[in-house]
RNA sequence: GGCCCGUUCGUCUAGAGGCCCAGGACGCAGCCCUCUCAAGGCUGAGAUCAGCGGUUCGAAUCCGCUACGGGCUACCA
């Protein structure tokens, strides 16, 4: 049997971190299983629609590298693919239902049912539905459905236990009392999820069941509806959630929840990938770096954790510094490409990449070191040039002496540069350390962490004067009258 | 309130009765390297395995109870 699974989220929003950890998992599975992916949209609420969710859906996926065989715009044997396309097949499978007795119509108000959940929660009873329709006669039933508006309910057995064993969580068990007869097709002639869902998932041959932690509960529910049927449940797995920094359920309160909002950031996929699929998965050794490849070749279903996951975000930081740094030159040059203003110079980026890569833990930090190669706009702070232990008057002369020992540099190369300002740190005395950081905080407008000999070499001999000649001005101006530079 | 799930360093986790007075990684601290910052290397602090009772010669690992946390409880998914 070959491995159908799905992954079916509802476009309500854009592309959220949380299903897309339960997204990849299910990507896992179904490549490991030379398997058909399927992407099914659960758009049966009509009013939580939101515009663009798809289309944040496929371009988030996309970055991320998931892709799938069925779906709404890939097409396939179970077309359509949208829920809100496929509205006569669970209006039938109600119909089919109610024919079998095993559902009813319902003709209750909304308000009789607040009204009846406020009394029952008042006496501090179980709130569920008092299943008043359910001994209306079914002929008088439908016929009152032809003019009447109503929902269809599931009629739920009396007692018994209902089980499920769970790929992930084992064995859990209900008490079948405390189901209610569950609303699965609703006033609009839309189904619930729980119709849709189940009859979907049927009708397009899935062999395995994957879906969020938040689904258990509701796990019943499907299965009473699979028994209405008479179908066979296929196996099902839950995958613990993601959750904030407090251990509640990941949400938009947290803080950056989409993926969009990483990629923007200048996180890289292969990170985010590689992060998420080890919040809630592990591979029993040490190894904790693996390419999507990886995964799908290592995930198995029983190493998946119970207990949820907190998002962290320094955990994130460093994956994707490390992703950063195992990608090759020209790569990476194209992943930073989109984050620098068109006006930077691409060859100089180029050049500064081997000092930027150790140095960014994201594209958008790699921008903010080359900054200053292109941009004379930055303003330097006279306080910022002294380095410790040392006064402004120093500063200023040790500021001199460096420009002067520049000034005749050539080639103006790294190592003719570094020999250079050694030779002003053995003359003043000081360390080159403290040479290093007057001349970086002039040329570099602060303490940017791109080593500074290879940094001047980019900057070329006229701009490292003249910024040289600006902070020299600075230093010698000041609010205190300072004091002039001897040289 | 009811139903269900969970609980190993701050965080992600390894661990499926003796190898564990608990290992790795992130983060944190220190040292080395070093023009700064990173990266890298080394070292360290950090978990009485939620608690309590059992089973067993022996329990993080099995059982029970309790506590705490979470999810669900809609004509939302």
């Amino acid at each position: 049997m070959t491995v159908r699974v799905r992954f079916a989220p509802s476009p309500t929003g854009s592309l959220h971190i949380g299903s897309v950890r339960t997204t990849i998992y299910n990507y896992f599975f179904a490549r490991q299983h030379k398997g058909t992916l399927i992407l099914r949209i659960e758009d049966t609420d009509q009013d939580r629609l939101v515009a663009g969710a798809v289309e944040s859906l496929y371009e988030g996926l996309r970055w991320m590298g998931v892709t799938w065989d069925e779906g709404p715009r890939e097409g396939g044997p179970h077309a359509p693919y949208i829920q809100s396309e496929r509205l006569p097949l669970y209006q039938r499978a109600a119909q089919d239902l109610i024919d079998k007795g095993a559902g009813y119509f319902c003709f209750c108000s909304k308000e009789r049912l607040a009204a009846l959940r406020a009394q029952q929660a008042a006496n501090r009873q179980i709130t569920r539905y008092d299943r008043h329709c359910r001994s209306i006669e079914p002929k008088e039933a439908a016929e009152r459905a032809k003019t009447e508006p109503h929902v269809v309910r599931l009629k739920v057995p009396d007692d018994g236990v209902i089980a499920v064993d769970d790929l992930v969580y084992g064995r859990v068990e209900w008490p079948i009392e405390t189901i209610e007869d569950q609303v699965i097709l609703k006033s609009d002639g839309f189904p619930t999820y729980h119709l849709a869902v189940v009859v979907d998932d049927h009708a397009m041959g899935i062999t395995h069941i994957f879906r969020g932690e938040d689904w258990l509960p509701s796990t019943p529910k499907h299965l009473l509806i699979y028994q209405a049927f008479g179908w066979t449940v296929p196996p099902i797995a839950h995958f613990p959630n993601v959750l904030g920094q407090d251990g509640k359920k990941l949400a938009k309160r947290h803080g950056a929840t989409k993926v969009e909002q990483f990629r923007a950031d200048g996180y890289l996929p292969e990170a985010m990938v590689n992060y998420l699929a080890l919040i809630g998965w592990a591979p029993g050794t040490e190894e904790e770096v693996f390419t999507m490849d990886d995964l799908v070749q290592r995930f198995r279903i029983d190493q998946v954790q119970k207990a949820g996951g907190k998002w962290d975000r320094d955990r994130l930081d460093w994956f994707n510094g490390v992703w950063i740094r195992r990608l090759a030159d020209p790569d990476l040059i194209g992943r930073l490409d989109p984050f620098m203003p068109a006006e930077w110079d691409r060859d100089v980026i180029r050049k500064a990449l081997p000092l930027m890569r150790e140095r960014m833990r994201t594209l958008v930090e790699g921008r903010e070191l080359v900054r200053f190669l292109f941009t004379d706009e930055l303003t330097v702070d006279a306080a910022a040039l002294v380095p410790k232990k040392q006064d402004r008057g120093a500063a200023a002369r040790a500021l001199a002496r460096a420009t002067a020992a520049l000034r005749d540099v050539t080639p103006f190369e790294e190592a003719e540069i570094e020999a250079a300002l050694r030779r002003v740190s053995e003359e003043l005395g000081w360390h080159i350390r403290e040479v290093s950081h007057v001349v970086r905080v002039a040329t570099m407008f602060g303490p940017i962490g791109l080593p500074l000999f290879d940094s001047l070499e980019l900057l070329g001999t006229e701009r490292t004067m003249a910024r040289l000649a600006h902070a020299a001005d600075i230093l010698g101006e000041g609010p205190r009258g300072g004091t002039r530079a001897d040289a």
